[in-house]
RNA sequence: GGUGAGGUGGGUGAGUGGCUGAAACCAACGGUUUGCUAAACCGUCGUACCUCGAAAGGGGUACCGAGGGUUCGAAUCCCUCCCUCACCGCCA
């Protein structure tokens, strides 16, 4: 949720900023809107406190009437009381309805662009921010897709995940499933290595926490939920690892916070058929290791950069060819200031598939949360929340399986060997 | 799922209708003392919003798990919900 700060420091430079993100007039005209609806909020609560300092000092005054038997006095007191009070209840309701619009008007409204991020509407305009060293793989003639790797191999199987569950589910099996605890299980060590804490995350949230890092009310649909006790399936570890400090009032000194986590990732998406979500490459359940910082705002630049290192480390050890994309305003998420997406190429597939999303939100999420700092002079400040994926296995996995295939099996990179316990798949 | 006991400021914990935004103690912070440390002593020490002020700072309102209600007045009385703890039942 953007600040309410922003918008009235200045209306001009936010709708500017907005116009990267393509956002509709009818959406542009909020900002105005917003701010007229905060004055209002400004003079209706004035007036509120005002009526009901009258109304305690009244009471007070009844309190000492009664005491010493001036039972007159007291009695007329009580009739302004009943008349103080009708006025503050119709002005608190007032007050609650203007609360409720500049809520649903701001809720509605992304996060600002950051500067650094390039203008475009679409994917395809992505600026490519940076291309890893690792060259593309030459495939001999007759390579797999991973899809026909998994059932030469008995790695995994799509039909039985189906049968089980339904379309888009999959059971690892073998040296596939060993591969999965091996990446999870090196992707965690490495993180902790780097200095997260690591957490074990509940796998169902309640609304707020869902709400508090965006995913409610704009991704509703994107989530499965337990109509019964009410609960989410996370759709990433970015919930529940970031909710754990929501309303929280930290000391300048205990940040950053560096947390990591791994969970398994629940997303409905609907999506498209065909070859673009064959196999791996978009699933209702897979795994990820996320990792998700805390920072003094001030820092908040710098940590985006130490975790775009951390997840490039992770794909160089596993001899993966990427390419990093800094994310145009039209193709930035709702909750995000700046984000980066790491692609791996898969070879069979010929195609680039995007393995991590690494993003500043700076104060949406925390706005929204009410996650704050003290600062050196006592004021409260609210943080910038970061996460990245570190990283998403079942598209890693697919990459994995294609590039490094040869006539004697799949070859495991060597970082990952002491993982897995085998050198190859065969 | 059943029964019982509770939810007060960073912590412990007092407070059953007005002078309680809340005692006391601990922790924390600033200071005095001290060769240093400790102790002792003095002071500060919740959050959000509105408002006055250039600022320093001042004034006001709300908040004692959440939401309603009674009352001139509620941390205190009533109702609903949530959560925690204990015991029983069930159970990986």
């Amino acid at each position: 949720m953007v600040e309410m700060r922003i918008l009235r420091s200045d209306p001009e430079g936010v709708v500017n900023a907005y116009r990267k993100r393509n956002l509709p007039d009818a959406q542009l005209a909020l900002v105005g809107e917003l701010i007229a609806l905060d004055d209002r909020r400004k003079s209706l609560q004035h007036g509120l406190d005002n009526d009901q300092a009258r109304a305690n000092q009244l009471a007070r005054q009844i309190g000492e009437f009664m005491r010493s038997g001036k039972a007159e006095e007291a009695a007329g007191l009580r009739a302004e009381v009943a008349r103080i009070k009708e006025t503050t209840r119709v002005a608190g309701e007032a007050l609650e309805d203007v609360r409720t619009s500049i809520e649903e008007k701001l809720i509605s409204l992304p996060n600002l662009p950051h500067p650094e991020v390039p203008p475009g509407s679409t994917a395809d305009d992505n600026e490519v921010f940076k291309m890893g060293s690792m060259a593309i793989p030459q495939l001999a003639d007759g390579a797999l897709p991973h899809w026909e790797l998994a059932r030469k191999y008995r790695l995994f199987d799509m039909e039985a995940g189906a049968r089980l569950s339904g379309s888009g589910f999959v059971l690892y099996r073998g040296q596939g499933a060993r591969l999965q605890r091996a990446l999870i299980q090196f992707f965690l060590d490495e993180a902790v290595r780097a200095g997260y804490e690591e957490i074990h995350a509940p796998l169902l949230v309640n609304a707020e926490t869902a709400r508090a890092t965006g995913q409610l009310p704009d991704k509703e649909g994107q989530m499965y939920y337990v109509e019964r006790d009410e609960l989410y399936l996370i759709p990433t570890a970015e919930v529940p690892v970031t909710n754990i400090y929501r309303d929280a009032l930290l000391r300048e000194d205990e940040l950053p916070v560096k947390l990591c986590g791994y969970t398994p990732c629940f997303r409905r998406e609907a999506g498209s058929y065909g070859a673009h979500v064959k196999g791996l490459n978009r699933v209702h359940q897979f795994d990820k290791v996320e990792i998700v910082r805390l920072e003094h705002p001030e820092h908040s630049q710098a940590a985006l950069v130490q975790m775009l290192d951390h997840v490039e480390g992770l794909l160089q050890k596993l001899e993966l060819p990427y390419r990093i994309l800094r994310l145009c305003g039209g193709d930035l998420g709702f909750a995000s200031a700046l984000t980066y997406d790491f692609e791996v190429y898969s070879a069979a597939q010929a195609r680039w598939l995007e393995v991590s999303s690494v993003s500043n939100f700076e104060t949406f999420q925390s706005n929204r949360m009410k996650l704050r700092f003290k600062n050196a002079r006592g004021e409260s400040v609210l943080v910038h929340t970061l996460n990245g994926s570190a990283l998403a296995l079942a598209r890693i996995v697919a990459a994995l399986l294609e590039n490094n295939q040869g006539p004697d099996g799949i070859a495991i990179p060597t970082a990952l060997r002491s993982y897995t316990g085998f050198d190859s798949i065969c």
